[in-house]
DNA sequence: CCCGATTCCTGTAGGC
DNA sequence: TGCCTACAGGAATCGG
């Protein structure tokens, strides 16, 4: 599923093929995604040239002179450049038909994506507006976390995995920087040193620079579209192991809901 | 403001 | 083999 690294990944691989292109037109196939496809893209996309492919936190942004295409790939969406005649799947919701020839297919089986269009500031869109800085910047280091979470009694994991602290730390990411760092997740957020979140926020870029590192490898999937799971999946240290043997201590890795996720440690490594 | 619960959707996995 | 249910997940939104 598209996390982070994999969003960029995909972002580096379409870049490519859309920067200075124009969009000639927009099929619709289905319109309820997260929040419908808006007919002002149909209107207002066709004609314009593409001139930078950004992105923020987990949305991708097409940037054109007339406006934005704002596009979340949710949790089962992939985004593909396929030829001029492939003919559409069940689940293949929007095409972009490019001027080089070039289709860019939205799928995405579940709907938890979108697909949106403003002529506005992209950043003072609603879903934008009001996210926490990337976990890659230096924004977002031990200090930022630590004054951040002061007088929250929120688990730490639901305090990373708020977009409004910091982007782009899924459920994945969450469990895996955790163990990372010892820190249990379900420890209060404002009962963690300052010295605990340095570990904490070192762990969380390292975490997503080695996913950003494979997901090049995931790219090849993605374009070429076999689906098979990309190389991060191999360095999960607690993510979906329950049961299984703790690679440091050899003990079980736990699995418990919080925060209404699936959430995995190890309840000897991690305090 | 903070926090927990609910909601969207459908492929997959597990139980019987 | 096949049916049925539970579950997974990103993130907005609602209710307290």
């Amino acid at each position: 599923m598209p996390e982070l690294p994999e969003v960029e990944t995909t972002r580096r691989g379409i870049a490519p093929h859309l920067t200075g292109r124009t969009v000639q037109a927009v099929a619709v196939r289905q319109r309820r995604l997260r929040w419908p496809v808006p007919e002002a893209l149909d209107a207002g996309l066709p004609g314009q040239r593409i001139e930078r492919v950004a992105r923020r936190a987990k949305y991708l942004l097409l940037e054109t002179r007339a406006g934005h295409v704002i596009l979340h790939l949710g949790m089962s969406g992939s985004l593909r450049l396929v030829g001029p005649d492939t003919p559409p799947g069940p689940h293949d919701h929007v095409d972009l038909c490019l001027d080089s020839g070039d289709v860019l297919r939205l799928t995405d089986p579940r709907r938890f994506g979108c697909l949106l269009w403003t002529t506005r500031d992209p950043m003072q869109h609603p879903l934008l507006r009001g996210l926490g800085p990337e976990p890659l910047s230096d924004a977002v280091d031990g200090g930022y976390l630590y004054r951040r979470s002061r007088g929250r009694r929120a688990a730490v994991k639901q305090f990373i995995m708020d977009g409004r602290i910091v982007v782009g730390v899924g459920n994945i990411y969450a469990s895996e920087s955790l163990y990372r760092s010892g820190i249990h997740p379900g420890r209060a957020a404002g009962r963690i040193s300052r010295r605990r979140y340095q570990v904490l926020a070192a762990a969380i870029k390292a975490v997503l620079e080695e996913a950003l590192a494979v997901g090049g490898t995931t790219l090849r999937d993605f374009t070429g579209g076999d689906g098979r799971p990309g190389y991060f999946r191999q360095a999960l240290q607690v993510y979906g192991r329950a049961r299984e043997a703790c690679r440091r201590c050899d003990g079980p890795v736990t699995q418990k809901v919080i925060g209404q996720r699936s959430t995995y440690y190890c309840p000897r490594c991690q305090h």
